[in-house]
DNA sequence: TCTTTTTCTGACCATATGGTCAAGTTGAGG
DNA sequence: CCTCAACTTGACCATATGGTCAGAAAAAGA
């Protein structure tokens, strides 16, 4: 045998150990704030569920709003740099495509996140006011300019810029918001197969729907 | 003068306060339950807001569940009566036009009630689970058997009709359950002509990506 | 007017929850 | 080893909350 520089059992260093736990928190308050709102949520379920006493959980974040900032801070940058696509894109075809397959895939991915983000926007975003008016605002802003830019180029139809990107988000972060209606009228979870008809049928409307079908 | 047979100072009959303290406090309960979701809000909070003591709410209403239930299935039947303009249509352009005009007016007129629907379902629908499984899902395959039928009519493209009912949801309720975010983008309220251009833009691409126009 | 039924409400209670703390345990550095 | 700092946690506390209740007030009916 080599010898155990990596021990596989036991890799409680400092660092390790903050990172991991951290994490777990994190994950687990993701799911419990998703599942029952802030005001639903308790620090006890979400410690059980992280697997560790209530107290660290105090230790690690001192308190629950700090907690849920983290959660809803991390969301949204996840969900920020769903954009890339769309940047690097020479026309809307294949921007506004890639970003609707991105956002889908989110809205797979974590849907417990999209639901804490909407949780918070829904009731007036007591935590991340300041994040809408600045970050997301400028963002947007710079989507409608390539959004502006590509009608003018005439290449897709003269729609709102702003509306077409109320329409992206809500098409896309319906199946991580509303999932749970859309698994009952489906009869169950979605298939890798809904999920791509999912995609392609979002795609189609909204690409027909700009003109570039 | 005339004689006052209805007197405008205390109408207080036996019926009349019971309907109308049943009212303060539904439309107090729709607005808390809103703005703090289920978790959140405090009877103490809806019955300052209802300008009526704590314990009056539980002699109308026995528990908190039970008066959030009332408040949710009266936003449902609201919403179920929007699909009133979907079914005397002829063909898709007049008919999903219709139903997008009235789920904006609905958006708009009712905010507060779109958000407990969102949140109730984002939680996972407990109160209203059955309402999911048997009236909503009879009401949705209705709908999509009309878009099928217009489909193989030749009135519009092949979309698949689940998920274009997904998108008429999504992108109207998005303008009540994201109205914080969009007001903040739009650097104010909606204004009549914000509210007719969301409307002219959603139907716009909408009814051009699936082919009516 | 008198009785009955409904409505109203301040005071109260049991419980749950966010948060604290002091005493332990464990890894890191010397 | 030994010391120190970081981490862990059971027990505890103050407060807030959903809900109860007994008695007052008011309307309906006789």
């Amino acid at each position: 045998m080599t010898r155990p520089n990596r021990p596989q059992t036991r890799p409680h260093s400092r660092v390790e150990i903050r990172q991991h736990n951290e994490a777990t928190i994190l994950s687990a308050a993701e799911k419990v704030f998703a599942e029952a709102g802030f005001g639903g949520a308790t620090m006890q379920l979400i410690a059980d569920m992280a697997g560790l006493p209530k107290a660290n959980l105090h230790y690690y974040f001192p308190t629950k709003e700090a907690l849920y900032r983290r959660v809803v801070e991390d969301i949204f940058q996840i969900w920020l740099h769903a954009a890339d696509s769309f940047d690097a894109a020479e026309g809307p075809a294949e921007g506004i495509g890639a970003y609707i397959d991105a956002k889908m895939e989110i809205s797979r991915a974590h849907p417990a996140g999209s639901k804490v983000w909407a949780s918070e926007v829904m009731h007036g975003a007591p935590v991340i006011q300041d994040y809408l008016e600045t970050t997301l605002r400028d963002w947007t802003a710079g989507r409608v300019a390539v959004i502006n830019r590509w009608i003018s180029e005439g290449k897709m139809a003269p729609v709102d810029g702003d509306h077409l990107m109320y329409m992206l988000w809500a098409t896309t972060q319906h199946y991580a918001d509303f999932g749970h209606q859309i698994e009952v009228l489906n009869g169950g979870p979605l298939s890798d197969a809904d999920w791509q008809a999912a995609k392609t049928s979002v795609k189609e409307v909204v690409l027909r729907g700009i003109g570039v079908i």
